[in-house]
DNA sequence: AACCTGTCGTAGCACTCACTCCAATTCGGA
DNA sequence: TCCGAATTGGAGTGAGTGCTACGACAGGTT
């Protein structure tokens, strides 16, 4: 008993499904993933699949969890610090865009959290309950940083200065989906709302 | 051949089936949308529906569109104006609130829309294109309003708050169904964040 | 060797899906 | 009154749904 050792492809299998799965509920929402569909893609039965995760809900909820906890630890490492000296408001948006950027690259549980919020169907998904909490956890990490950078406001203001970050970054999101909307252009137009709404509050 | 006369409940019906996919469909989505349920929940057999619409896309684009006229024609109401002599600042959160109250009064176009935004399955919906020029539609009417109030500004920067009215209106729609978000004091924030804005770009 | 536990493949369950067919019914116009 | 179009009723289509039962087979442990 020296450590548990994975059988044939274990771990790797219930991976590939987790990612199959991924990409199907990013593109399709939760009612448009079957089952069929992830094994197919896959390449595993559907019994491989309920061997790893309890049912259809149990697998859509570990997909946002695992996509999210992925960005979350990218977010984690040491943030690279821009070699010229630059102006504070230089300095937020380049913040701005670098979170964005993380954000956009493994937008998986930012997309399907924000279909499962606008989906409230009679018993919403486990998946649906993580995705409010994991708000819940970016926002107070938001808060933090608020309170730290606006030193001069409130925290009411902060506080909505706060939620205004998450309506803008939802916002952009579904632009960047709707029409094509630069990234980058766009992360810096939030970044300006941001400090514009900042100093508006201030008055 | 004085006029087209209905029979039965021809045209009644009609909107009765709309009606009940307009509130299924905004709970539920595109796939969550089923012909039985929509059957079920207007009274009316599989077959009237598929004599009113040739098929499941036809009738969730019928929805949105429903939808969206109705909310339009209700913008084009005569505005009531303030009585008292107000600031422009708060005639312009007045006037955002006027809208966005009508919004949130008939969402169904746009909880709908949205989901079919985030979702991009292999073949679109037609409605999704709809509602993509819905949203063009949109955009073109806040240009004509935005160079008028904002006579500052140059073309690309009103083009900038456009895209940012947008994001903010969506954005907001998305934390209002996540969390109990108070729409008031939404409206009043993003049309702080929308003159800030404005403030910035004139800088 | 025998054993055990985790993983995969096959087949199939009851149920729902979008959609169709066609006969019955309802009504306006002639 | 009867015609014919609009609408409804209901049964039924094949395909697909989430999910399960169960046996085969692979390792590692003893």
């Amino acid at each position: 008993m020296v450590g548990i050792k994975k059988r044939a492809h274990g771990e790797a299998s219930r991976q590939r499904i987790l990612a199959a799965a991924a990409e199907i509920a990013g593109e399709r929402g939760y009612e448009g993933t079957s089952i069929s569909l992830v094994s197919k893609c896959s390449g595993l039965p559907a019994s491989s699949i309920y061997h790893h995760f309890k049912d259809k809900d149990d697998l859509i909820a570990a997909v946002v969890q695992t996509s999210f906890d992925r960005w979350f630890h990218l977010l984690q490492e040491p943030t690279e610090v821009p070699e010229e000296a630059e102006t504070p408001e230089e300095l937020f948006q380049h913040a701005m865009q670098g979170i964005g950027r993380a954000l956009f690259d493994s937008p998986d549980f930012l997309r399907l959290g924000l279909m499962l919020v606008l989906e409230h169907r009679p018993e919403e998904p486990t998946a649906r309950k993580d995705f409010l909490n994991i708000r819940k956890t970016v926002m107070s990490h938001t808060r933090i940083i608020y309170t730290a950078y606006f030193t001069d406001l409130k925290p009411d203001d902060i506080e909505s200065l706060v939620t205004l970050t998450l309506v803008l970054s939802d916002g952009l999101f579904l632009a960047h989906e709707a029409e094509n909307l630069d990234l980058d252009q766009g992360f810096g137009l939030i970044a300006l709302a941001i400090l514009g709404t900042a100093e508006q509050l201030m008055k």
